[in-house]
DNA sequence: CAAGTATTCAATTGATTACTTAAATAGTCC
DNA sequence: GGACTATTTAAGTAATCAATTGAATACTTG
């Protein structure tokens, strides 16, 4: 076999460690969870359905290509994902196969269909409408996802707690709620309960990162009033 | 199990298909071949150092997963990516093996560590030189590849050809060599011949697709004069 | 140091995968 | 129609993979 050939079989088997990260779907969802910021391996097991040791199992193949990242603290250890680069990559996954998939755009349009439609978001149009007062962006997610990292001037009020706390949404304003991105049906189900409870509301099906990716500006921690 | 949750399976599974398509070297390989131009399944198998059944079969992976697609012409079937989006995205793939991957850059580097170093490219400038005479942008590869599509004022001389047509070439210019991308050897080695007969020659190592991701303009079939 | 907890490891199972060889299709050219 | 050609398919094999189970490791807290 010529250098070459072994040159040319050696770079491509690099650039499949990766490939083989994201050949199965558990892999791909816990990049997604993970680009809604850091988790212990349990939080992640509890949130892909998956078992505890597959989990670990998982995330030792992801470590092993240089996607993710572990920091032992104490008794757990803390994975994130490696690099803004990643989260922006399995972005681009998505787009590509929601393009090429026929299939994807069917399991996604079937699942909401009948809840809502979605608009592409303006981000700097949204942000001015925020600004003059006639939007709320409401983060559903969990906490301390909000507090990673958010849509600059949301609330967080995870969807959990939302009935909750629905008086302290002004009716007058419209509502545009996101949550970790298309497959999470956070938002929707927010959308659906606001619009039942009389409030105009509409969905942003990207996440974060997707924001991020765009080269809009997120807010990290709390909202500075 | 829950309607969201099988909704997320079923997502993610459909982003796993583009993932299966890059877990295997060679198709990652036959992608990147691909991204030069059409070819049939005898020539990729030649190109890819594989046999002619193994690489119909990869091939059809990568057809079920709609990333290249089949034109039957006559006695040939000549493949071809499906969409620019397919060559775009095995870009990014590149870029995240080669920032993640240390393996990768050693790899790379230990291959062409002896020969050149290699620039990075500015396109405009690039060309702007060629328009004053001070460069000649040379493509090595296949003429065929060269007349699919290929750098603004570029000159084919294929690799095998350039030791014989050496004549064509001015001493005076400054000649800038490319070929498939960074793991196609090509034009290093156009490089090392060109500096042993006294020319003063570079590389560029990335490929056309990247030219076209760049958002830089290429040229398709001869150039005009 | 003992009990408890979060995570990883090891061994096993069944399924999938890449590749080979040989046969089957489907088209071309005399 | 028969010989030839390019490609696909089928069958078989060895290797790899995802997931399960149960044990091992490593850290914390009393």
């Amino acid at each position: 076999m010529s250098p070459q050939r072994r040159f040319k079989d050696s770079a491509y088997e690099q650039l499949a460690r990766i490939g083989k990260s994201l050949a199965a779907p558990k892999r791909v969802e816990l990049l997604d969870l993970l680009a809604q910021g850091p988790r212990t391996v349990e939080a992640l097991a509890e949130l892909s359905a998956l078992s505890v040791a597959n989990t670990s199992q998982h995330l030792k193949v992801l470590r092993e290509a240089s996607l993710v990242s572990r920091e032992k603290q104490g008794l757990y250890g803390v994975y994130r994902l490696a690099d803004a680069q990643v989260s922006r990559f399995v972005g681009t996954l998505r787009r590509l196969a929601h393009a090429r998939l026929p299939e994807l755009a069917e399991v996604t349009h079937a699942y909401f269909e009948t809840r809502d439609t979605i608009d592409p978001v303006d981000g700097p149009e949204l942000l001015r409408r925020v600004r003059r007062g006639e939007v709320t962006v409401l983060d559903v997610r969990p906490h301390d996802e909000y507090l990673h990292e958010h849509i600059p001037g949301a609330r967080s009020i995870p969807l959990d707690e939302l009935r909750a706390r629905l008086g302290e949404l002004s009716e007058c304003q419209e509502i545009v709620a996101y949550c970790r991105g298309p497959y999470c049906v956070m938002a929707a189900d927010a959308v659906t309960l606001l619009r039942k409870r009389g409030f105009v509301a509409h969905r942003i099906d990207e996440g974060v990162s997707d924001w991020r990716a765009r080269g809009w500006r997120v807010t990290q921690g709390a909202e500075s009033a």
